[in-house]
DNA sequence: TAAAGTACTTTGTTTAGCAAAGTCATGAGC
DNA sequence: GCTCATGACTTTGCTAAACAAAGTACTTTA
């Protein structure tokens, strides 16, 4: 193909990786992108982002899967002690998504301000 | 509760609304947001978001479900013609949708680049 | 009039998200 | 020392979502 698909489908949001694009995962995501070298506790993440056990457990699960998170299962004295950090790979591409998502909502709101001439020519129904 | 939410969950990203939150129908709405009175045909959503077309008419029934769009169904000569509207409603709760995206979008862009600091003061693992 | 196209909708399968229940250990109260 | 509650998870089960593929009902072209 000759064009790029973006000047074919201008509103095709490409970038958006499933993984990140989920209000649950991009909270957890959040914050641990910010938690530096240490990560955060599973009860850490539950707290910070409002999450029930099961749910959490679940989002780990395929953000580890994915291999944007790993796991460190630990004991603090004898219970049980999950710490979560973002890969390498994750942080990479979590920045990757941000930018996407940035290129999308600054589309968006541009589109939502002024009316028209977002548009590519060819729209518009022939009358 | 005495706290607000945000304090307690300060990762919770309350205000991003499931039916914009997605893909497609972000592409969807994005286009339909721009484009004024007209509106715009099935066909030209088709092409502009890159969409199937038994995808796009899932998804338009989700927004029109929501009543955040109203189909018009018209001929154009003798041939179906669906048009697609962003309501009043579908408008206003964009705009929500996409200030709160640009509050998490925000958020996430601080933690990625300042390393600490941004974690509420009773995280982390006691030692 | 047969074949190909247009504009959709419906069906079916896979995946996702979430709540509720379950596990397995510790600590508190009696 | 035996319940009962709590903590830190995991597993199960159900519902809903997303997508592709097939279907419908036409029209246009050859």
């Amino acid at each position: 193909m000759t064009d790029s698909n973006k000047d074919v489908a201008p509103f095709a949001f490409e970038g958006l990786d499933r993984v990140f694009h989920e209000k649950a995962r991009l909270s957890i995501v959040s914050s641990l992108v910010g938690s530096g070298e240490q990560g955060l506790t599973f009860t850490d993440l539950k707290n910070m982002c409002a999450l029930t056990d099961g749910n959490l457990s679940r989002h780990l699960q395929v953000l580890e899967e994915a291999g944007y998170v790993r796991l460190e299962k630990t004991y603090q004295g004898r219970r049980p002690l999950t710490c979560c950090h973002l890969t390498k790979q994750g942080r990479t591409r979590f920045v990757t998504y941000l930018n996407a998502l940035e290129a999308v909502l600054r589309k968006a709101t541009e589109a939502a301000s002024s009316a028209d001439d977002v548009l590519p020519d060819w729209v518009g129904r022939p009358v």
